[in-house]
DNA sequence: TTTAGCACTCTCCTCTTCTGAGTGCCAACC
DNA sequence: GGTTGGCACTCAGAAGAGGAGAGTGCTAAA
């Protein structure tokens, strides 16, 4: 059942119609602009609606687009999105003025992009098992508390402030920091033993479980192996499909209770971004809204998502086009390991975007 | 005009009562607590209307406290919350799980006090100019980045990724890490001077800018006086008076708009909590919400708040005494500069609240 | 001073009516 | 045969009317 061409222009002027105004859209309000008279257009969207593309709110009213017919929209019907100057100089000003320290990168790119779109946004990453330590520094704070301060192979530093039974002075501390950076760094989680930690042990004679407590932490930075962010859960309410304070907390309890992050969309394999629309997604809870989110890769060992979530009525193309240049941007800062971003003038499509859904 | 006894009772039963239904609050409902019949309750609430502290939101239905009934009952009516073994124990393994870094722990504070309360909390800490750097590291990720790490006078740890446009070895950043450390340390914001940075200019005859982007890295963190954090705003919704999606949204923006957090009420000098109420707020936005925030002193030099925004039909009792001891719990943490917080057991009343308004 | 009683008020609910946007379908037209 | 104007029809939403019930204010009696 193959849509003919003049019914791929009235379903998409219906969707770009529903897009701008959130309204059923009647024939005559897209009577004009495809030189046809209202008639016809119901003629056709009568069809449409048997399809299954578009649907009625009730008998007499307009018409709204269903699922289906997003997923068509998505897939053959809109325009990609080009990029103005304008909206690359957003966001790259964007990027530049937050973007400090590889820490905070995911969570700040969450709030950008929350920022820009007006939809809340989640962002994570992920790596494989391989994260090392590269440095440590032991700082001396007084005789019974240190922190310790290392530094990933990521490049980006954690610490923890220790205390101690009994005291420990600087030199004591500078030879835990030398045994540290000698034994423990390039070692991934599962290399660091209870074999390794006490060797460790019988060459200094910790008495004071320093080695212990450094490494516990260790293993507890290593093997934190994702970090997940969602941000700006009240632009919701500004949506008019978001106006039943139910439907909006259920969608943003959804996203603050991030253990159940695990069941937002991912891009396929190959693909970049994805578009999951109303019932497409596995979450019941986002069953109506939609879900658009662009993939980044730092390196073989580490990837990451950028996303946003709305009403099944977004600018799906506009969004879709902003996410991958953030991602983009954000996988070329963390893979150079640089926060500042020059901006990729050049590459302003979004060639790779993946809005099949399977 | 002084309030008679009996006007008191009645009072606090209609806030009690209102407080736990959020319906308007009839004579009947409370005469059988009182051993009084309802018409004499009428009598008395009649009273308590044209003295401005009860009022109906339509003729014939039940009285609703007015923010200066609040504001009585918040100063003289309300029981002194006495936090039960449970309660102390929530609060406790919460802070033990969460607190982690002296970083977060502010944020983390607020996560948990939200989480605790179900209101939207806010936290925020400044000091003043005092903070200086401890120490020092330049760390090695290739000839052309390396990443400073400075440990602040307050043991938190701060880094900054920095690229060079020519090349530098690690013996290079050895010399330069030894002259921050040297020339650097206990120096406040002010006085890390040009003259300072081309002092040292001047002996390591810097070519690359280092010693300017450090410096420059350094001033911001110094100068980074205040932060402030904001969670747990989507908990409005499911409060009665949220219902609104304007007035929730209102709230929410205003909240999340953390340029505005300066017309949030602040504890007066010597009082440890403070509680305002609807129009008591200076924000407009919460000219019917209320706020309770509780101070923490660090040291001298640095203090925070932590504070949570709710309808005025707000547990104010309750909210006030868990506020004050998770902000007591955080100056006690921040000023031993630890992050283990073993309890606080027997200190659980809050004598030191101030209930008052000015 | 307290209480019982009663008329009264006002919200909320339901039911009805009315209006208008937009449809579906038919007959005429190109 | 596809396209169009015309017209009866439908239905949501607004506006209005009536009824029920909760709770009041006031008065008169205890």
């Amino acid at each position: 059942m193959e849509l003919s061409d003049r019914k791929k222009k009235i379903l998409r002027a219906v969707i770009d119609n529903y897009i701008e105004t959130a309204e059923p859209v009647g024939s005559k309000a897209i009577a004009s602009g495809l030189g046809l008279s209202s008639a016809t257009i119901r003629n056709e969207m009568a069809e449409l609606k048997t399809m299954g593309y578009l649907e009625q709110p009730h008998t007499s009213a307009g018409r709204v687009p269903t699922p289906i017919g997003y997923r068509v929209y998505v897939n053959e019907l809109m325009e990609r999105h080009r990029m103005s100057v304008a909206e690359t100089e957003t966001i790259n000003s964007g990027l530049r003025a937050r973007m400090k320290q590889l820490d905070s990168l995911i969570s700040d790119a969450g709030r950008l992009v929350s920022t820009l779109t007006s939809y809340p946004a989640y962002s994570m990453s992920s790596r494989s098992q391989k994260l090392t330590a590269k440095r440590f520094e032991l700082v001396h704070v007084d005789d019974l508390t240190f922190i310790a301060v290392v530094i990933l192979s990521d490049n980006t530093v954690k610490n923890r402030l220790i205390r101690l039974m009994s005291p420990l002075d600087e030199n004591d501390l500078k030879r835990y920091s030398m045994l540290f950076n000698n034994s423990f760094t390039d070692k991934t989680e599962d290399m660091i033993t209870p074999q390794l930690v006490m060797a460790a042990e019988r060459v200094t004679g910790d008495e004071n479980g320093v080695i212990m407590t450094v490494a516990g932490f260790l293993i507890e930075v290593l093997s934190d192996v994702q970090q997940t962010f969602v941000t700006g859960t009240s632009h919701l309410l500004s949506h008019p499909e978001f106006q039943d304070v139910d439907k909006a907390r259920r969608v943003m309890n959804y996203l603050s209770d991030s253990g159940e992050m695990m069941k937002l969309p991912v891009p396929d394999q190959g693909k970049n971004v994805k578009i999951t629309i109303g019932p497409e997604n596995l979450a019941e809870e986002l069953k109506d809204s939609s879900v658009v989110v662009a993939k980044y890769n730092v390196d073989e060992n580490m990837q990451g998502l950028i996303g946003v979530v709305g009403p099944t009525r977004m600018d799906y193309s506009k969004v879709a086009a902003w996410l991958a240049y953030v991602a983009n941007a954000l996988g070329f800062m963390l893979s150079r390991n640089d926060t500042q971003f020059p901006g990729i003038g050049g590459r302003t499509d979004n060639d790779s975007i993946d809005n099949k859904e399977d």
